[in-house]
DNA sequence: GATGAATGAGCGTTCATTCAT
DNA sequence: AATGAATGAACGCTCATTCAT
């Protein structure tokens, strides 16, 4: 398995960077550089002169590769769902039940990474946890429209297509399913950051993996895959 | 019912302020005037001297209210949700049916203000468009945790608790009724926000709202309190 | 004579300043600093860092007073032609003669400045330099049109028509009064200019006032008021 | 004519560049691609990252060529008054009355040039009106007197010299035909600015070329070889 | 000889904050 | 209590320049 995604290549939309950072070795220390000084600081605090010191380089450089830490930030999440994409058509493909590939899916966009399976040059359990914390300022921001219309979000996009269609496999009838899986995604990320640092806004069950149990469990009763009798 | 509104004062945190905005005309104007500007240029471009100079002001005077401009958030955050508690009980109070009290809190959480009955300095309709765009910023900071223990978040989470104890009325067996209704009321929010600039994340249809009846029918579903039949 | 020019106060078009530099001590110390360190290192150096350094003070609160180093320059231009009006009004009042008075005008206009007989915060001797080395990269720009627009050359203009007048009053069918008067003033600086660095662009006669008398010589020509028989 | 001019080659002063623009397309393309530049954004903001991008070439292949853009400007201005020199040569010799001679070269020193006779890489349209808003920046620096000394700019004095010499031709005791003669170069390129700009500050009538008819006057009168009766 | 990549240095600007009144 | 003035610190950005290829 190891070696299948180590093979991977993520093409991120070519808007968000200015100089491919995969195509120098620079270019790599200011992505995975950025994502440790992130994952440390913030990414309120982070800034490109932050991230020049940490990495011995200068800002100046950085900026030959992105145009801003927005940028910076819209690169690192669309690396992550296109990452995700990978991973979601690797575990689905020739799993025929319907239900089955929902459930891996969900599975896989819930729980959190524990361990970097991928060699590259991106750390992955870190990426997870920067995109918990951070990826909503990646579009609650006044340029998400532009930044849309630039295909900031289409890799996002299309993975919810993707789940959304599995659901109408299952009941062409249901008429949200990108709201659903939408809400699964975001859910699960808030969740993950509430056990962190509201657990009273959630409810972490020790010994049990709840966050993906719940979204599972919810997600298949809406869709009315499961059968529910009150009494 | 305006009569109602107009008598009410919603209490926040002390800690979230320096000088209590409501006793004078200059607090309620910078907490109005925040409003405003928050909702016109985004929190992130927003400063306390941007905010002067829209009232007509200084920065040194802001400072006497407010800490941060994080702290201003956080403080117009907690009086939304404290507003939306005193709504919540108005419209659950004297409803014997738990499963109609539960319905009515979601519709509440989930349906965009579109009028402002009550007659405060403040704004609903702005602040309702400001929570969704801009509250989770209040909590995915690294100084969340320490504004939690001052008490930042408890109007959030006592809101939380109160839904999460009609859920337990209706299925005192459900694990995860926190889970379920923050998922619920942040869901609303970017589903909102996804229906205004990202409509692939979402599924609205026009005349109905679909945002509410697609939680209110998840939620019902999730705790087991509409039944399902597969076929 | 000084205790007139003592009290005298030249009034500078306000779209050119911030806060008037006239109201604090830090504002005259950023106006007499700024024309030492042009005067010293240059326009094209010159920056408002420099600048901070040299008065002790920050470039923070030098932008309190001036919103570019461009606005600057046309700020103290702007005073130095405000400055020559007052003397030019100064030393034309009760001449009956227009003759008389235009020839004073131009040797005021073509002298250069070799006492502060003013003692303003401003040192006219310095001023004078400035205006003949940098003077026209005050409307060499590409904001020209803008700046015109808000006044940032009206003082300039205002004395050029002055003077213009007088020629008119001499010789009513002269038709480029305004030419001959802005060429002069001009191409007075050009010539001290010239004196200093490219000599071979000029004809300085030692021990004489050879700028003034040039111009006086050719003006009064220009417009009929000397006599010439060609041989 | 324009096979005389096709053929012209103008020398410029060895120091102002590097390598000979003329010697390679790259050359030719900095030259003409600086001056479309400067003349579309001003020489202040022109720099030599912008003039890479819009030749599409590198800021170190410039380098290559030039010094700096101050060099540059150096070599533009230089270049114009080379062939402004190759053309004065052209319409004087073999006209044997000075003042016919002196009438001419004025003409040329001050009419607008409206149309490229001359078929080089250089667009002398352009680089009229460039050297009319630019070229004094070339010498009000504090490098002048270096420059000098480098010779960047003896063509300019060289054609001042040379019109010098008619005016002493036909008047031997004229004492200032330097400063009159650099007072009508300068001076045309201001009024020829002013006209677009700040036209209070000239006189310009409509269907008359008014610039050079003014001072063609102003210079014979001034050197006496107009008779001038008051009355 | 020409270019791509990288960088040191510095600029203009703004922010959050403090002090004196 | 409110404000006007001032400032330290940092940010985002760009420039001129150099190096290695």
């Amino acid at each position: 398995m190891e070696d299948f995604f180590t093979k991977i290549e993520i093409r991120v939309n070519e808007n968000l960077f200015i100089k491919q950072p995969d195509s120098s070795e620079l270019g790599k220390k200011i992505v995975s550089g950025s994502l440790d000084l992130i994952h440390e600081i913030g990414f309120d605090t982070f800034t490109f002169r932050k991230l020049a010191n940490s990495i011995e380089s200068t800002e100046a450089s950085i900026y030959r590769y992105f145009e801003s830490k927005h940028k910076l930030l819209l690169y690192l999440t669309s690396w992550y769902w296109g990452w995700m994409e990978y991973r979601l058509i690797f575990c689905t493909t020739n799993v025929s039940s319907p239900i089955e590939r929902l459930s891996r899916s969900i599975a896989l966009l819930t729980e959190k990474i524990k361990e970097n399976l991928t060699s590259t040059h991106i750390d992955m359990i870190k990426l997870n946890q920067v995109v918990i914390c951070e990826s909503s300022k990646a579009y609650l921001t006044k340029e998400v429209d532009s930044d849309n219309e630039e295909g900031a979000y289409s890799v996002y996009k299309q993975l919810v297509e993707q789940i959304s269609d599995i659901i109408l496999e299952i009941n062409p009838t249901f008429k949200y399913p990108h709201m659903l899986i939408s809400t699964v995604i975001e859910g699960a990320h808030h969740q993950h950051y509430f056990a962190a640092h509201l657990p009273r806004l959630t409810d972490i069950i020790k010994g049990e993996d709840a966050i993906t149990t719940f979204y599972k469990d919810m997600v298949l009763k809406a869709i009315g895959a499961i059968e529910i009798t009150t009494n």
